[in-house]
DNA sequence: TTTAAATGTTACAAAACTGTAAGGTTAAAT
DNA sequence: ATTTAACCTTACAGTTTTGTAACATTTAAA
């Protein structure tokens, strides 16, 4: 989705786009941009910091609080003021005018890809381990291993935090939210189930106790 | 972690980096770069494309294979090949040298910012509501529903394929994966009882049925 | 070396999850 | 308008998940 007033840019661009295979929308109506936005739900938006009624940057801070759209920032002046404003709200790219089409069709593939994949984080790799964390299964050669939730919610947030201490009140939170814990044990049963999991593929000892600070993956 | 031979550049780096708050390890061995990174498991990595021994973008695409820390590549040359290069490997970021130490800066706090959020929260709006399909919970206004794993499953790829037709053997596949699907109807009873929950918050027919062909998720 | 707090293990029962079957509804095609 | 395959709903029972409790073990500090 193309959101830029000057017409000449704006067709030029969708020129550039549909060559080069993508679905390109133009917004016309600048009143009712947001609702716009959320009605196409497109997979990119180019946002031109310039257009009438209503600020790009706001725009895309008020975008933001409702949608994870990824979104490049199209400048006139290659200003660091507006770089830094865009980054700060959320911007996942940007680009000054003039731009090279070249490099802008290579920014808005790596947008997407960046996205697309954070979106199916589907597998992390841990030493010989593949942990596929949508469906909570671990792959080791050929032997799956289902995870539980509860399991499943722990070690992810062990791999992403890995050669880290992580204290057991983390865990309790990320488990079970603020609610005050109905039982201190109940993470360690949970952990001392998912090791009992990780020891039948091999791996013993991968989750390290330090003793009063938390628990580490190493 | 800055991962640059120049020591003048690296140390430069480092400085500023301190200053403004950060944590700085300089990489020094780059005879086993892939290992100390994930020894060292840094928040963020700055390399430059130009190391002894090994090629940055080569370093970066093997780095993928294990680790999703986040990259912001550094390049010498503005060159457009370089650019293309990085980005298509998995860098978050890439910025040319010389730098403005500010958009640097910022570029490093939008990186974290962008990834921080990417891993912990795991949030994918939909209207107005948000799905953490870490925790596999659905979330509108102050009302929080649980979905169960395999409920979790097809909204997270009903979600990820937004307004595109989903066929009911992709969900069988990814649902029981290539086990003959003990029973057709499984999928359909799943599919309904993810509908009575999303109609408790007040999303009816979001999931449309198309007969003969799928859902689509609108 | 002793002690106490922190962490681990096991068995169990309540709760949640999920496939099945049986019967109902819908809509595309004739 | 009728038919029929595709899809939906509900209730149920087997299975899995999960917190609890009771007791065991570990480790840091005194």
């Amino acid at each position: 989705m193309i959101i830029e007033d000057e017409e000449l840019i704006s067709s030029e661009l969708s020129k550039l786009l549909e060559n080069n295979n993508y679905e390109a929308v133009i917004l016309k109506d600048f009143k009712n941009t947001l609702n716009e936005i959320l009605e196409v739900s497109p997979d990119l938006i180019l946002l031109d910091i310039n257009i009438p009624f209503i600020n790009g940057e706001i725009l895309l801070q008020n975008l933001r609080k409702k949608s994870n759209i990824p979104v490049i920032m199209v400048t006139s002046i290659n200003s660091e003021i507006d770089e830094a404003l865009s980054i700060s709200y959320g911007a996942d790219d940007y680009i000054t005018k003039p731009y090279n089409p070249n490099i802008l069709l290579l920014r808005i593939k790596a947008v997407l890809k960046r996205t697309k994949t954070n979106y199916n984080i589907n597998e992390l790799t841990y030493k010989e381990l593949k942990f596929d964390f949508q469906k909570g299964i671990i792959k080791k050669d050929n032997i799956e291993i289902e995870l539980t939730k509860n399991e499943m919610i722990i070690f992810s947030y062990l791999l992403n935090h890995q050669n880290k201490i992580v204290t057991r009140e983390e865990l309790m939170t990320i488990l079970w939210d603020n609610s005050e814990y109905i039982n201190e044990n109940a993470l360690t049963v949970n952990i001392s189930r998912l090791r009992n999991k990780l020891k039948e593929i091999g791996y013993e000892n991968v989750i390290d106790t330090r003793k009063g600070l938390g628990y580490i993956l190493s």
